[in-house]
DNA sequence: TTGTAAGCGTTATCAG
DNA sequence: CTGATAACGCTTACAA
């Protein structure tokens, strides 16, 4: 009647199974030089045990936690949710457990989760930092000293870059409805200084300007947030004397927004007014009329990011960062027409 | 010049610091009986030196990890996105950080991922296991070891439970519908045999039933996810001789496929058809007209399940396993209306 | 192929 | 209040 509950360690798998320590660690790690003898000792003792391994001290001892680091502004986001759930089923794949910390926009967060990636000995990180231009968070990355990929942000961080080709998307987007006769294009993105709404204000400027349209700056909206209610400033839109006919918008609540805005107003999509959804959300596709959209691959970017981390975890060691420009797709569904005739 | 490039430990710290190795621990812990003259040459060594703590070590020696697992069907659920973020707030205030995983309803992830948090010494879990009956799940969960609060699933675990009363507020629902004049009433629900559904069908039956009015087996639809296209299900609804006046169905993209369906066949919401949500997703609020609902709170949900966890993490060795039911609201929007005039 | 022993970087226990 | 010193449970040389 022993009063020691004590967890099992490979101590006690070695006295049951009667062999040495060492040899239940290289039976427990499938490595080179195991008798099948003693290799069946130790699992049986294992399993009679219920033995299970303490990773902390793998880690310690090792210097490998098996863990890599993934910073997102907001999984509430559903690209992000989706992203993270392929990263987790790819790295887990791998052997390697995924640690999400989101960042939500707020610098000090964002330097405290990168901060702790170091201390808890993330083997690599994936990364979509807010501030992508501040000097404290480039520096943290840097001297993470570990394989790090990040992800659609505009970094000068010496490390690969995985990134969407927004401006493109939204430029054939906006040469579809210019081809249509549009010619007041309105485009609606979030205020945050990042990567994507920078490119996708490019993407809308240079189709307007391809075609000889001057880019007016009442049509450019720039909501608080991607969550935040957009119907007033689609309102104000739709009381501009030029008012656009046609809307490029962000996606999910904006969308919806924009939307019901618009049928609050009576107008009809797309024959009053064509509308364009950055991002594909759930009611998209099926939304009466269905709603065209600009489409990131999000599935190529977990892969893509995944495999270079994982090339870099496992020692490759590649001289330079390597970057990749992941193509963006504009989906013509059944949202944008012709606009109606000049006099409204 | 030295060629050991060597992560400064807490040695180097002591030796620069000119104390000893204890003293920078208990310095570093804010511990008791440090004095300030020991604490500051201490902390200008740390910062000199760039120190970081080795988590792996700390959690070895100090067998506590700081860490919370917390396992969910599928964080591209936005509720769940939701509850992770709020987990992640509070417990980041407590000096915790939070490992997710998502099982998505695969019994051998779930085991994994069980046996995952207890290998890597989390301090205690939040899970929402898919197979709530499952024999193994459950014995795996009390081989814990360690506290953890069960979220919204009906367990025999001998852990704290966390749920939503899905039954009132559907039951709520129904009867607001018969109240106005409804008597065939559909339920859309997911296949999945968890105790969210499970609820709900039984509210739906109880509303039913309390107003003598026999559930009858074709109202009730099982779609095989709660993510895969509802149009079908839908339209088939609305072929049945008896078809129903009114529509309770799973919120996000079945309710957005509901909707579209319903737009498709000519029919009006509310005046052909009543629809109510359950779970409000963003358009919901914001659609014309705005979406009836069945309300979860996840705040209350993630406040209970830290708070719970918090105090049983931090040594309060309560007797009990506790339960609490979060009430479920429904909110009349302006989607539920008296069916149309008998005839059709 | 196997056993032995030396750490990994902390915290915890004791003396002083 | 502070300094030595012994663990924590594992991996990994190195010897046998």
């Amino acid at each position: 009647m022993k009063t020691k509950p004590h967890k099992p360690s490979v101590k006690d798998v070695a006295k049951l199974a009667g062999v040495s320590l060492g040899s239940v660690s290289r039976a427990l790690n499938g490595v080179a030089n195991v008798s099948p003898e003693v290799r069946d000792k130790v699992m049986q003792a294992m399993a009679t045990l219920d033995y299970r391994l303490n990773h902390a001290a793998r880690t310690l001892r090792s210097r490998s936690s098996h863990t890599v680091g993934c910073m997102l502004t907001d999984v509430t986001n559903p690209l992000y949710a989706r992203l993270y759930r392929m990263f987790e089923e790819r790295f887990r794949a791998a052997g390697y457990m995924v640690m999400l910390a989101n960042s939500l926009n707020r610098l000090d967060w964002e330097l405290d989760i990168l901060s702790m990636f170091h201390s808890r000995g993330m083997d690599g990180v994936i990364i979509a930092p807010g501030f992508e231009r501040n000097a404290r968070v480039l520096a943290a990355i840097d001297q993470l000293g570990i394989p790090a990929v990040v992800l659609d942000r505009d970094t000068t961080a010496r490390q690969d870059h995985v990134m969407f080709d927004h401006e493109k998307g939204v430029k054939a987007a906006v040469q579809q409805l210019v081809d249509l006769g549009h010619r007041r294009i309105a485009l609606l993105v979030g205020a945050a200084a990042n990567r994507p709404m920078r490119r996708r204000i490019q993407g809308w400027r240079a189709g307007l300007v391809a075609n000889g349209i001057k880019a007016d700056r009442s049509w450019l909206v720039r909501l608080p947030s991607a969550t935040a209610p957009a119907g007033e400033a689609v309102q104000q839109l739709l009381a501009l004397r030029d008012a656009p006919t046609a809307i490029v918008t962000l996606g999910t609540s904006v969308l919806a927004d924009v939307l019901n805005t618009l049928n609050a107003a009576g107008l009809q999509v797309p024959h009053d007014v064509s509308v364009v959804s950055m991002g594909d959300p759930d009611f998209a596709r099926s939304y009466r009329p269905a709603i065209s959209a600009v489409i990131v691959d999000s599935e190529a970017a977990a892969e893509q990011s995944c495999q270079w981390l994982l090339q870099r975890m496992q020692g490759e060691t590649l001289a330079a960062p390597r970057r990749v420009l992941l193509p963006v797709q504009f989906v013509d569904r059944a949202s944008c027409a012709p606009p109606p005739s000049r006099v409204r």
